[in-house]
DNA sequence: TATGAATGAGAATTCATTCAT
DNA sequence: TATGAATGAATTCTCATTCAT
C-alpha cells in the first residue's frame, strides 16, 4: 500500500504539480480513504521528501560505482555517468523532475538535506572532470566547473523532452551527447 | 502599479513557487488590497500568462533579430542567442525560471499557447544550427535537433545555479559554453 | 459582526467547551461563513485569547479603582470587590467560566499573559487584605496569602453555582459572603 | 494494564485537557498500541466517566463515614471533610481538576450520574452545618445553604493553587481555613 | 482607482473507532 | 491480550474570487 501511494503519488504529482496534487486526489485514484494516506506518511511534505529522498539516493550510488571504478577511463567513466542519466528517464523520470521543479516545496531541514545531495552530484561529477583533466585525457585550458556545469545541464535537460518511446533510443542520445561534449559540433 | 504588482508576483513566485504564493502575499508586500490586485487582473492564473508572455516574447524577438542579422557567421549567431541567454539570467532569471517550473499551472488555451512559443523558440535556434552545418560551419554528421537540445539545455539549465555576482562574469561563462559546444572537451 | 461573533462563541464555549465548538457551529449560529470568522480571527486560539483578556482586563481595572479608593476603610473596599465578583456573574459569568476553564487551551505567550494577570489580581487582592491587617480591621494572627484565596475561592466557585435568577440575590450573597468571612460561622 | 492506562490519561487529561489528549498520546505515553485502549475501555468518554466516578465514590464514602462518626462534635467533623478535601490533593489533585473541568465532555446518563453525585456531596455537606446549627455550635442567623457553598468554594478552589510541595503543609491549611471560616478575619 | 467585508469550495490533518488476525 | 491496517467524519484553516461602496 505504501509503494502504491508513491507510485500514485509520484505521477500524480508530476502531471499536476505537488501543490494543486491533493491527498483527495491520490487515494481517490487508490480507492483509499484519507486516512490511510495518514497512516503511512506524516504529511504531503514528508511524502515529498521521501520521493526526492529515493531518487537522489539511487543516483548517487550509482554514480558513485561508475567513478570508483578501477579500470575504465575517465572519457568512459563520463559517458557511464551520462548514459546512467538518461537512461533512468524512462524510469524515474517523472521523480526527477519533480526533484528538481517541487524543491521549492521543501522547507527547513528537507530542503537542507536535499539541496546538500544535489551539490554532492555535482561535485562528485566535477570531481569526474578533473580528474579526466589531469590524467590527460580532457583538455586543461578550460574550467572544469564550468564544463560540468555545462554538460550536467545537457542532461538533466534532457528530461524535459526526452521519450524512450521517440524515434531516438537512449544509447544514441548518450553517444550523441558524447560526441558534441568532447569533440565539439565544428566541424 | 500594475507595473508593481507583475514585479512583486515574480519576486514571489519565484522564492515561494505559484500556488503557495497566495494574492493576499502579494498584496501584503505592496501594501494594497486584494481588490486592486482584481482590478488589474481577471486572475492569478491570467497573472502568470502575463508574466510567461512578457517573458517568451521577448525572447523570440530577440532571437528572430539575431538570426535574421545579415552578415554574421552561423557560429557568431549562435554565440549571440547563448550570450542573450545568459545575459538575461540577472534581470529576468526569476521570469525564467518561472516560466519553466510553472508551467504546469496554466491550463487550456493558456497553456497550448506558451507550449507553442516555447517550441518556436526551440525550431528557431534548431534552424539556425542546420543553416550552420549547410553552409560548412557545422559538422554534418550529428543530427541537428539533438545537438540543439544539448546546447539548449546547457544554456537553460544555467538559470538554475548562475549568478550574476559569482566569479564568472556572463561574458566568460557564454565564451566558454561556446568553446565547449564548438570544440568539445577532448584533449 | 466581530462583536456578534464574540457572544456567540462566548455562549458555545462556555455550554460545550473550546474544544467541542467547532469553528462551524459558531457561523452556523450567526448564519455566516467560517471565511467570514478568519476574517475577524487569526485563529481559534487568538479569539480565546481575546475573550479571556477582555474578561481580564475589565477585571483588574476595576479592581484597582476599589483599592485606590481615597476614603474607605478596608473592609468596605473588601465588600466591594467580593461585590463586583458576585455582580459581574450575570453579565460575564460565562467569559469567567471560560476563563479558568479553558486557560489549557492557551499556549505559550498567551498562556504567560494570562497567567500573569491572573496573579496580577491576586496579589492586589492579598495587598487589600494586607493593609487591613496593617490597619487593624482585619486579624494580624492569620497569614495574608491564605486569607486571600480561601475568600477568593468562595467567591471564584460561586460562578460555578450562583444564578441571579434564582432565590438570593447578588447583594445578599455578597454580604453573606463577607459575614462570614468577616466573622465566622460559630456561635 | 487497565490501571496503567488510567494513571497516565489521568496525567496527560490533566495537562492538556480531555478533549487535546488523544487516545494516541496515551498508548504512546505507555508504548502500547490504540487496540489495546479498545481492549479495556468502551470508549474515550466512558473511560473519562470512570475516572470521575472513582473519584467522586471514594469522596462520598469518606464524607459518610465522618458525617456519621457517633461522637465527634460538628465543628470537628466540618474540620475533618475540611481536611480530607485539603489531604486528598496530593494523590487526587489530577483527578478532581479533570473532575470539574472535564464534566462538560460527559454526556446524557453519564453526566446526569456525575451531576447527581456532585449534588449529592454538596447536600451532604449542607447537612453537616444544618446539624451543627441545631447543636448551637454554629450561628442560626445566616443561611446554611451559602454558608456551605462558601465554605466548599474556598476548599475546592484550593485544588487550584495548593501544591503539597509548597511552604504550607495539608494540616496547616485546613486549621487557616477553619479558623476563617468559624472566626471570621474580623479583629 | 481602490477598499473591505463576505463567500464557498476545498485544503491538510486529526482522531475515535473498528476489526481481522 | 494485543496489534496494525484502515476508515470516515469532522476540524482548523486558506484562498481565489466577488461586489457594493
Amino acid at each position: 500500500m505504501k509503494e502504491k501511494l508513491l507510485r500514485q503519488s509520484i505521477e500524480l504529482f508530476e502531471k499536476k504539480g505537488f501543490s494543486e496534487t491533493s491527498i483527495q486526489d491520490i487515494v481517490d485514484a487508490l480507492g483509499v480513504t484519507k486516512g490511510t494516506f495518514y497512516y503511512y506518511f506524516k504529511s504531503k511534505e514528508q511524502m515529498l521528501m521521501q520521493i526526492n529522498l529515493h531518487y537522489i539516493n539511487d543516483l548517487l550510488d550509482t554514480q558513485l560505482k561508475i567513478i570508483e571504478h578501477p579500470e575504465k577511463s575517465w572519457q568512459d567513466k563520463l559517458y557511464d555517468v551520462v548514459y546512467m542519466l538518461i537512461s533512468r528517464i524512462e524510469k524515474h523520470g517523472a521523480s526527477a523532475r519533480i526533484f528538481f521543479r517541487e524543491l521549492v516545496n521543501l522547507k527547513g531541514e528537507y530542503f537542507e538535506e536535499i539541496l546538500h545531495k544535489r551539490d554532492q552530484f555535482r561535485i562528485r561529477f566535477q570531481y569526474l572532470i578533473e580528474q579526466g583533466i589531469e590524467s590527460g585525457e580532457f583538455r586543461n585550458d578550460l574550467r572544469a566547473d564550468l564544463m560540468t556545469l555545462s554538460i550536467l545541464g545537457s542532461c538533466n535537460w534532457s528530461y524535459m523532452w526526452f521519450r524512450t518511446d521517440g524515434p531516438v533510443p537512449e544509447k544514441e542520445l548518450a553517444r550523441s551527447f558524447l560526441e558534441v561534449f568532447l569533440n565539439g559540433i565544428k566541424k
